[in-house]
DNA sequence: AGCACAGTTCGGCCTGCGCCGAACCATTCA
DNA sequence: TGAATGGTTCGGCGCAGGCCGAACTGTGCT
């Protein structure tokens, strides 16, 4: 009884509808100012600056100063972690939001999930990585095969050996209830496609649009 | 721009510190009454229901009506991992309680996590199977080894197929901030430990006993 | 220097919700 | 059938905290 990490202190954060909006919008992985999180959070500024310091107390976020604007980014990846499993459960519990806005479409085909590709593309390369043998493993699973890292040296894919985070590891995605590859190779295939100019980032939001050259090229360059 | 999960009911649910001392108690995967919760929790009846049935409504536990008894579990283990999550994320923030009661040295030593064991005796447990080579990975991402596997079966460990949860899993230990096993090896070897007669699990709390004789006889089958 | 703009701080309003006392069901046992 | 016990429902209290208007700080631009 009452032992423990204060496991309420951090849920009761993310638990106002503002907060968890704001923490929405920066898994992104993009840094935003104080404006850009009070609209997408929906309230004032003065609102926004309580929240966004109650959540850099709590250690859930990590703020930047540049010039007049404060830049907010999530703390780490333990934080985007939590906030996915988070959405995950929300999913699974059929709590999805449906708000269903015109960029929907975008949104659904191909978007980034902190630092990796989720969406329908981003499943569609799970899949087919796993058909082909690329990634082995059972459920959730899931390790590079000798061959597979082979081929993925071939394409010019660097895994950063910086970051301790696993090689692969599945993400399950909140819209199509797929897995999807997150870990450091989800990273370096996604920052691989941003290289080639493959796909690009509009400002502010979460989409990965691919040029349809682009997304040729990636679906050739991945069989998939 | 409010796509996405409801993440913030549901993190508002583990939010109230008396819903999160209940989850919490309910983490050592044993089913508690509605009584036992109300007094993990620290208030009354009344109030207690109240946070009962709102958990309930919002997927996070499930109920068992037996006789005058209302049985509490968790949902699933997608429930039971977040809450893992929610705890190593605290743990790394320093957000520890230390409410140091006099039964805290023997929950360090050995107690039950979700369905697998934890404290110093499973951090042991993992790191002797790992240096031994029965698991192999890296970082948190393990799996049992050919040889591994083999000595197990030997051993009497029986992994339960019908579960669809990994073999091996790493599991961040709140207290130690060091990895033990979980999946359903952890499980298998725990239940092994029980039905040798190694240990036993004193009623309502999440410490695993285990005797003098049934630790060395576990330290000796396991060679740590 | 003066203005515009981003963010924060202050003070006050008001709703939400956690809490409990008391009364009300349901099950078991004598 | 009545008493004891475990849970739930109801009603009311009181506080925490989210929200905003207004005033203040700090930076950049002219």
């Amino acid at each position: 009884m009452k032992d423990g990490p204060d496991i309420a202190r951090i849920a009761n954060l993310i638990g106002d509808p503002g907060r968890a909006n704001m923490l929405a919008a920066l898994m992104s992985g993009k840094a935003l100012t104080a404006g850009e999180l009070a609209s997408e959070a929906g309230v004032r500024g003065q609102t926004a600056s309580g929240h966004l310091t109650k959540l850099e107390e709590g250690g859930l976020i990590a703020r930047e100063r540049q010039g007049r604007h404060h830049y907010f980014r999530l703390a780490d990846s333990d934080v985007a972690g939590v906030l996915e499993a988070l959405m995950g459960l929300a999913a699974a519990k059929g709590q999805l939001r449906t708000r269903t806005g015109p960029r929907d479409p975008e949104l659904r085909h191909a978007r980034v999930c902190y630092n990796h590709l989720a969406g329908e593309l981003g499943v569609t390369l799970y899949d087919g990585l796993r058909a082909r043998g690329v990634l082995v493993g059972s459920g959730d699973d899931v390790t590079l095969s000798d061959p597979g890292r082979e081929e993925m040296a071939r394409l010019g894919i660097e895994l950063s050996t910086k970051s301790r985070s696993p090689e692969c590891k599945s993400c399950l995605d909140w819209s199509a209830r797929r897995m999807h590859l997150a870990g450091r190779l989800g990273r370096a295939i996604l920052d691989h496609a941003f290289s080639e100019g493959w796909a690009m980032r509009p400002e502010g939001t979460r989409i990965v649009r691919f040029t349809g050259l682009g997304e040729g090229a990636f679906r050739k360059t991945f069989q998939v």
